[in-house]
DNA sequence: CCGTATCCATTCCGATACTG
DNA sequence: CAGTATCGGAATGGATACGG
């Protein structure tokens, strides 16, 4: 069922987009694929998704090619869900969305974690900066932001 | 109902991002007021949205600080709905979604509107440029789109 | 381990009617 | 114009259970 290819007629990019990402746990997905996360088990031990949900969404992305199904990478006899080329792209959406967050959602001094550690896959806690005065962060999403 | 007041204990910025403004209808609300829009009616008529799940989203957003409720600037006698200062933050993120929807989800010469005319109030068609090779769009999201 | 299928509760959404 | 109230259908989400 529902055969749409393209979303349907809108000829506003931004909702175009948010047909495709513009979903709580496809932008959390997406989070994770871009901090390295390959695996179905993986994808659903870090979201706590049920499986038929995290199934349908990696579906869904694999259609609108943000994700592809690639053979395997270790020896594991199964399928990852890497991201395409366009997929990948998202990296400044996802960023932005996460320095906004940040910025505006966290008290000074209350923990956040920022991404999984790529060598662990395990969160690494920070501290939001105590600085006093004018704030650093600018308006762009240009700084990286792995911590390797 | 539903006393949450900040996102429960999620620690993770996109997470808690998410939870504010990862709604399909909570986006479109935001990329029209980045772009203008204050006016309850307006909204409704810009996305099509029934009029009781718009004043939902709406009343989140203000719950959330990202809107904020201001008297009147014309001479209705009604309110506004206007961009916060957190919420004026977030035109970096709608407009990695827009770069990210016009680059990939836009065939080539396939038109495509860029927000509303702020005088006209009517969506701005444009083309997606026809250039040939290597595509200069950069990473981060630091141009300026706006048309005039 | 990687999914799919099924059941059930909750939420979401759109259309409509109604109030000030 | 700016909402609120209500209702029914659709989609979502979680928890299993099941098969490759």
């Amino acid at each position: 069922m529902s055969e749409r290819v393209h979303s349907s007629s809108v000829t506003c990019p931004v909702a175009r987009a948010i047909d495709v990402i513009g979903d709580r746990w496809s932008l959390l997905i997406l989070r994770d694929a871009l901090d390295g996360v390959r695996r179905f088990g993986d994808f659903q031990r870090s979201l706590g998704v049920a499986k038929n949900i995290l199934s349908d969404r990696l579906r869904r992305l694999v259609e609108a090619e943000v994700l592809v199904l690639a053979p395997a990478s270790d020896g594991s006899p199964y399928q990852e869900y890497t991201l395409s080329s366009t997929g990948a792209q998202l990296f400044p959406v996802v960023t932005a969305i996460r320095q906004w967050g940040e910025k505006n959602l966290f008290d000074r001094g209350e923990p956040y974690t920022r991404l999984l550690d790529t060598r662990t896959g395990k969160p690494v806690p920070v501290m939001k900066p105590l600085a006093s005065d004018g704030s650093v962060l600018s308006a762009d999403n240009t700084a990286i932001r792995r911590p390797g």
